[in-house]
DNA sequence: CAATTCAACATTGTCGACAATCTGGGATTT
DNA sequence: AAATCCCAGATTGTCGACAATGTTGAATTG
């Protein structure tokens, strides 16, 4: 379980989100959480409820229980007296995660230039140094493609102090992006870039520049879907450029 | 029964989501939603899994089960080893709401001009016909106000062509907006302007121009915003001007 | 031999009972 | 008398068993 469900609190000790797996059913959720996300469950593969109940130890019951928490999360798919399924990724379903996220993570920009207070804009600049510092050294690579963007980005949501907001990126839809990330090997071949662009976001909102910060954020995102559309395009119709990764988001 | 979870297809027979109850969990679901919509389940009352498990004549599995699922939905709390609770109204949630609604339905619109068929754009504009049909007989308000307008900007999410989009808007945030409507009975007391505004919504999708259409849609959400905060603070802190309603988009 | 039917199997949905945990009120103590 | 502690009651979490539904493969028929 290298992967909490839970992680983006670096800022705050671990507030309301803090529930310490009290029943069963929370610790075999995120215990599924990780194992798809990370593809020891792989896509569209076939979830058997005695099969897994057995294989955690438990009883059908909380492992229902997960299952449900899951199809919310559109983790899993499930038909009626049919079972449940890993959801399946495709490429149309990235793209158009990446729209809601140019459109949600637009507004709590905005917001965040708003409502963020002075040390938390403070605590942002010092991750995008220890950021800079990992690529200078080439040795967080991993890290910050895969873990340390989606930090950046879920400070800023925090930031927006829109709970609503929050809700809806971190239960459905950063669960699905880290899993494309795992499945598709998609992280960042130009992360000066992403970088240069999460400064000037920084920049808007340190500024209180509400609509500048939205802008930058909107672009940022949406380069970041261009990237992968192309990418998938070459991918699609392989024609001797090989597939050079992206910046995303 | 008289409000279905998923009454939004006039003009499509029932897709993918006709799913018409196959297990009883289906259907106490779609019940509790309407309770809890419509005020027989109040905001804030506890829910007994024994008691309404008797009430509806069924055991506790499928309750749970559909409780888990509105808890999804953000229409019930539950804390372990407590309870489940109908989920409390406050005024700054339904701000919050406004707000993702104004970013979500914004890029839903970008997206509905440029992908809307011919044939949708003609059906909506049919739609805004009955509209003001009903408006000019004064006899259609509760309905305009209260779903009408409702279906109005679902049709244009599903214009969007975009799934995601649609798993947002309909299942976690257009049940809490209903719920808020009944609750604080907050209806358009400009249908006209709203009528209006819907127009033009319509023009700019008809004429492709995907910018034009995200910002009049934002206006139009935010302003409905605008008004319910005006009248929210006329309600906090009254002083002779009796609340006057809104036009919410 | 291909298509269809049907029956046995496996899986999911549902139910009732037991165990773990929380809430509320009364007795005890300072 | 106020605060604390503890116990009884009720509620939720968990479990195993039964019923309903879907799937699969073999037997039958054209």
């Amino acid at each position: 379980m290298a992967i909490d469900v839970n992680e983006h609190q670096a800022a705050e000790p671990a507030p309301e989100t803090g529930q310490e797996s009290r029943t069963i059913a929370d610790r075999v959720c995120k215990q599924i959480v990780t194992a798809i996300v990370t593809g020891e469950l792989l896509p569209g593969q076939k979830i058997s409820e005695p099969g897994l109940a057995k294989a955690y130890g438990i009883s059908r019951g909380p492992l229902r229980e997960a299952i449900r928490r899951l199809e919310g999360w559109r983790l899993i798919e499930r038909k009626a007296h049919v079972g449940a399924r890993v959801v399946e990724l495709t490429a149309r379903e990235l793209i158009e995660i990446y729209r809601v996220r140019e459109a949600l993570e637009g507004m709590a920009c905005r917001l965040a230039a708003e409502h963020m207070s002075d040390e938390e804009i403070k605590s942002l600049k010092t991750l995008l140094d220890n950021h800079e510092l990992s690529i200078a050294r080439q040795e967080g690579r991993a890290y910050f493609q895969k873990e340390g963007d989606l930090d950046f980005h879920y400070r800023i949501v925090k930031g927006s102090k829109n709970a609503k907001l929050e809700e809806l990126l971190g239960d459905d839809l950063y669960h699905l992006v880290r899993m494309y990330r795992y499945q598709f090997s998609i992280s960042s071949s130009r992360p000066k870039r992403a970088l240069k662009e999460h400064r000037q976001i920084v920049d808007a909102i340190e500024a209180r520049d509400a609509e500048l910060a939205e802008m930058l954020m909107r672009r940022h995102i949406s380069a970041a879907r261009q990237n992968i559309e192309e990418k998938l395009n070459a991918a699609t119709k392989p024609q001797g450029t090989e597939p050079q990764g992206d910046k995303n988001g």
